[in-house]
DNA sequence: CGTCCCGTTGAAGCGTGTCAAGGTCTGTGG
DNA sequence: CCACAGACCTTGACACGCTTCAACGGGACG
């Protein structure tokens, strides 16, 4: 049982309710009008069903991607049919703006769970950003922590070992989710399948099947039933070895302009 | 023996001799004025001995560095000693300026080989972006293909096999390398040990062993004296399948600003 | 009521890691 | 010129973490 319906505002504290205005308050000031502005783009939006597609491999795209609730995900298939996940995009998160420049797309984005979205034309975004130099900035800030992000998975598929790969993600999708009210200190709602962890940690299903078993047995976080149940944040972190500094730069303010 | 002494200019052909210029210069069209500043910058630089570190994990760097010879590397230790590098910075490349603007690095950057680098304080890049809209798009542009780059990697430990892990890694520095100068179609020097491979790929420093001499039975490639000779390009290529377009993005101009 | 997707579990195989030993090369100091 | 040390490469034997294959259960949905 989830611990709040979907459709129900994080919080009741104004436009904090909008997931990227709390997102992006972490990396910047954002003083009223900024506030305003994000809050605007958040209202309405699109809804999407759950795998599918927002942006193939290969097409031109001509917006930016907010996703305002729900989770999606950056991904390619190999020739033989494997697939691998590079990133979430969880609510407040915007789908990188530049790359979405480029002429042919590298990789699809897809939604995991049903979302709520706003597609942002490139002109938009851009007037976004001259008007509002403190979105400007925060955004830049974001951008570095999702270069953060994907650096750590590198390190995470490339030296961890089954059980710290999976805590690994458990705890970055915690604090990711904490930071945009998605989600308490005991857990939080996730529709990703065992499989999708598999194609995040380059495990197979079945193993990532055995190593949830082992963590609920250590009493550490149950999985299951699209909900995250964090029994011991703490043994969950030390598990993962877990820094969440790289979500949460310490200094915001250092990068001008 | 390698093709060329390190100090040599890779090619007679005015400012092009610049890695940075040549790199920039298949991102966007600059003009003369932009590729004398960037030569500007090249010119002299500091010497650095191989295995030492630029930056250090923890610290603020007040610096960008230009990597105009040699190979660079960004990388992190576990607590267990394990080490994952998550970059490489070869010649033209620079040091995330932005990255480098936050208080507290989360990654260290070290030097492989020896290599020469200019150190560039954050005001003088800011004024040469300001001074020179070409430097921009094109720096904006570098910057997408390595994020490209970093999940290019986290693809490549999270599905490939060793073979093909290797392989890959082989065939994206021969490219790199290829668009400033640093390779021919026959092969490029390459300062890593077997250690730095094996860091890289999430691998055994064994059994990459074991894979360089299974990539050399198949007559693709000859890895050893720290020299890369590809004997059959196509067949590397297609055992990594090795997809160059994420470091050559086909529309540089559709970037704005 | 059947179907399909997802989760779960067991058994067997294999890719890769670990351990260990020795080889080669390079630089260094006697 | 030689002896030695240290870093790196190489190879073999063995161990193990993870994958693969297969079967079954349960829940959602048409």
């Amino acid at each position: 049982m989830p611990t709040r319906h979907p459709s129900a505002p994080p919080s009741p504290d104004g436009h904090l309710l909008h997931p990227i205005v709390r997102k992006l308050s972490t990396y910047a000031h954002l003083d009223a009008g900024e506030r305003a502005a994000l809050a605007g783009l958040s209202a309405g939006g699109q809804r999407v069903e759950g795998r599918s597609d927002l942006l193939v491999e290969g097409a031109a795209p001509d917006c930016a991607v907010l996703v305002v609730e729900g989770i999606a995900c950056r991904y390619r298939h190999r020739p033989n049919g494997a697939r691998q996940i590079t990133a979430y995009l969880l609510p407040g998160d915007l789908c990188d703006p530049d790359v979405v420049h480029l002429s042919r797309m590298t990789h699809s984005v897809g939604t995991i769970g049903p979302c709520r979205i706003v597609r942002i034309p490139r002109e938009a975004l851009a007037d976004l950003t001259e008007r509002h130099p403190g979105i400007a900035r925060a955004l830049r800030h974001a951008k570095l922590a999702e270069e953060e992000t994907t650096r750590e998975w590198v390190m995470n598929v490339g030296c961890r070992s089954a059980i710290e790969r999976v805590s690994h993600l458990l705890c970055e999708l915690h604090e990711r989710l904490r930071i945009v009210g998605w989600a308490t200190k005991a857990g939080y709602d996730l529709p990703l399948t065992q499989q999708d962890v598999a194609d995040t940690t380059g495990l197979s299903n079945v193993h990532v099947n055995r190593v949830l078993r082992q963590l609920r047995l250590m009493r550490l976080v149950e999985v299951g039933g699209k909900r995250v149940d964090i029994l011991d944040l703490p043994g969950l972190r030390a598990v993962a070895e877990f820094q969440p500094d790289y979500l949460r730069p310490t200094s915001a303010e250092s990068i001008p302009g």
